[in-house]
DNA sequence: GCGACAG
DNA sequence: ATCTTGTCGC
């Protein structure tokens, strides 16, 4: 699919902190995803793996799968030696390179992405997966497994049991229990779409495990491919 | 200065 | 992210 190279990926941390600020002003929140028009549904992610020569390289994998049935359709993959460290709030600038081409790479034109990591959840309000929601002008979504912002009370050990994750006086998030008795998800937006029914589409993403069926599939598919 | 810190 | 087997509990 087409996707907008919005701009140079090798920069220094200071810049991409300034990028961030600058791009933040852009973000589409609070816009509902019509999920009665959904019909394919992207799961995006990346491991990182020593290649033969010993040499860090970023795997990505983007796997769409048809929705509501969750029956994969397509993966699109893609590697590169890895080019920014890992630092907690610039996992974009990390994962952003590798992504794009895999991005490139995709046939189908999916409805909507989730992201392992986060979107609005960020302490500048952009995280991987709002960042990524620019360059692809599709709505995102941020599907952490682990804190990076912000405060909540644990959410009621039911499937579907939630609470809201609040950063400085505002709602940034869901801390969301996609199953009784596992930790709970941070589910956030990322850009073009708004929080309950990114929650709503999360839910019904996730059939058997504690991450939607679109996340398991992304990881595998980048953890299992060699380069 | 101290603690926190997606993947 | 990654290193890794068995094991506790529903």
């Amino acid at each position: 699919m087409n996707i907008t190279h919005r701009h140079d990926w090798h920069i220094s941390p200071t810049q991409a902190v300034a990028l961030q600020r600058e791009m933040a002003a852009e973000v589409v929140y609070n816009r509902p995803i019509d999920l009665s028009a959904v019909r394919l549904v992207a799961g995006v992610d990346v491991s990182v793996k020593p290649d033969a020569a010993g040499v860090a390289m970023s795997q990505a994998a983007v796997v769409v799968l048809s929705f509501p049935d969750l029956t994969v359709v397509e993966t699109a993959l893609a590697a590169m030696p890895t080019p920014f460290p890992y630092i907690p709030g610039l996992l974009s600038f990390r994962e952003g390179p590798v992504l794009e081409t895999a991005f490139s790479r995709l046939k189908s034109e999916p409805d909507v992405f989730i992201f392992d990591g986060m979107g609005r959840a960020h302490p500048r309000r952009i995280g991987i997966a709002t960042h990524m929601g620019l360059w692809l002008q599709k709505p995102t979504i941020g599907c952490g497994k682990t804190l990076l912002t912000g405060r909540f009370e644990p959410p009621p050990d039911e499937r579907g049991g939630y609470s809201e994750l609040v950063d400085k006086g505002e709602v940034i998030g869901v801390v969301l229990r996609t199953r009784a008795g596992v930790k709970p998800v941070f589910i956030s937006v990322g850009h073009l779409a708004d929080l309950t029914t990114s929650v709503d589409l999360v839910m019904r993403c996730t059939s058997k495990y504690r991450l939607p069926d679109p996340i398991r599939a992304a990881h595998n598919a980048a953890g299992q491919f060699e380069t």
